[in-house]
This record gives C-alpha cells, structure tokens and sequence, in this order.
DNA sequence: GCTAAGCTTCTACAAGCTGTAGAATATACA
DNA sequence: TGTATATTCTACAGCTTGTAGAAGCTTAGC
C-alpha cells in the first residue's frame, strides 16, 4: 500500500482520510459487519448518508485495506490486517522511507526526541543491547 | 510548515511535489537567484513556462520555504532554511508524529531497521550510552 | 517623461484524493 | 413477482500540484 504520512495529524488520520480513519476503526472494532451496522454507528455521531458511508467501504476496499463477502443481499467487510498490524506497516513504512536518506542524522535526532523519556530511553538502550548480543 | 511525508518518494519529493523539489534544489545550490536563473536551468532539462515557475516560487514563498527580495524589476529568491535545515525539520516532525502513538512498537521497528547495518547499530548504541552519560 | 522589454500576478484548468450524496440498478426474501 | 434494501454509478466540492495564457506592472534606457 501506497500512502501518505501527515505528522501533524495524531493517529490513523495520519494516513487515512477523517472519515475512513472512523469506517476502519468501526470495523476493526466490529469485524465482519455490514455496511449498515458501520452505518448506524456513524449515525450516533452525526447525520450522514448510507451512500457515503458505502462509499467509503468500496474505497478501503479498492486500497486494500477491506475485504468484503456476500451475505444474503448485502456484504459483511473485515479488514485486511488488525489495526496492530496496520500501525506497524505504518510505522515500518515511514521509518524504512525516512531512512532512506541519509541516516546519521536521523539516528541523533530520534536518540534526541526518545531521551525526552527517561523509561523510553532505557527501552531503548535494551533494545539496542539485545540486538548486539 | 505543515506537511505530508510520503515514504514511497526519495529525498526532498517526499515533502513536495516533483517541481516545487526540483526549485527547491536550484535555489539551494544558488541562493539569491532570479526566477530567470531557475527557469533557464530547468530549461536545460525540458521545457517549462516561466509562469510555471513563477508560480512554483510564489507557493514556495507562501508555504515559507523561500523569501524574496526586490532588485531591479524583479524578485530574487532566497531559502529560508537550508537543505540539512530541512531534512532535519522533516526528519523529526515525522519522527515526532510517530512517536505520538504508542511508543514501545515504534522503538523496536527502529531498532530492527537499524540492525540490518552493523554500522548504523553501533552508532544507535554509542548515542544511546552517551545520552545516558 | 515615456515606452518597450521583461517580470509578476491573476486566473484557470487538469488530475488525484477525500467527503458527500442523489439516481439508478441489482437482488433476496416474502 | 414485487418491494424493501443494498450496491454501483455518477458527480461535485475542496484541496494539492503541475501547467500555462493573459493581463498588469516596473524599470532601464532613450
């Protein structure tokens, strides 16, 4: 999958768009649902039309995110990958396209932002340690 | 500077755009140009239109990425930041906006990227000790 | 001071993404 | 077989980026 990171954004708006950022949440949380039931959720929160919400589906779908089969007349829509997974490619993704570049500075600059947390650089440091052996 | 991090891209087009990263490049290597200056080295690549460039440069202005300057009747363009200012500002803005979430799995897909060159690790270790004195 | 050459701004459109939804179509169950 | 319900088609708006014509502005030089 192909995407765009937005750091500004908190969350997995920072890859998908508001409104599929809510459809993917309700079917991690829900899976194997129908558009209906992703539906009558949303509705709790505002008014929208089933045609959007449909809409949303079809795209998630299309950029692989959903998988749909048939159930009676309608569909039932699971996901791809949990949402652990998907913030783990997420994250892989970034970080393997950050480093890239030149990745000297990326390192200092991740030590510089992780020290901020004493527990976090400790983690850190285990981590690093574990790795070498 | 708000932007979208594009980790599929290479170097500075995973912030902008092909064109606006290509300006970005002339004025780095020749600061206080002219747009007469850029256009006339893109032209040695392909065709462009000087408005087309103009118009990079003005977004670029705006975005705050370039400033300008009167001289004569035209405007000569300067950056704001420079290439390594840059890359670190995207560097830890993403970087930032990854760490946002859950912190824990985002250190241990580092440390895994990292390990894959013997060098790199060592370096990770050697910042880590040292920041922790 | 005036004018032309050159520079800039305005405006506009295409294409891709996301949100939005009406209209048309398909289909399963009664 | 009809109808309630679900899906697909189509479309538009707003945002970004690339693209550029047309119109407006400014200065150097006469």
């Amino acid at each position: 999958m192909k995407f765009v990171f937005r750091p500004s954004e908190k969350g997995v708006p920072q890859v998908l768009g508001e409104l599929e950022s809510k459809v993917m949440k309700e079917v991690w949380s829900h899976p194997d649902c129908s558009a209906r039931e992703v539906l009558d959720r949303l509705r709790k929160e505002r008014t929208i039309a089933q045609t959007t919400v449909l809409t949303i589906l079809s795209r998630l779908c299309k950029k692989g995110l959903l998988t749909r089969r048939h159930q009676g007349k309608a569909f039932r829509y699971s996901s791809v990958v949990d949402q652990q997974q998907f913030n783990e490619m997420v994250t892989r993704d970034v970080l393997e396209g950050l480093l890239k570049g030149n990745s000297r500075p990326i390192l200092s600059t991740f030590v510089d932002l992780v020290s901020t947390d004493e527990e976090l650089l400790e983690e850190l440091d285990d981590l690093v340690r574990r790795k070498r052996g």
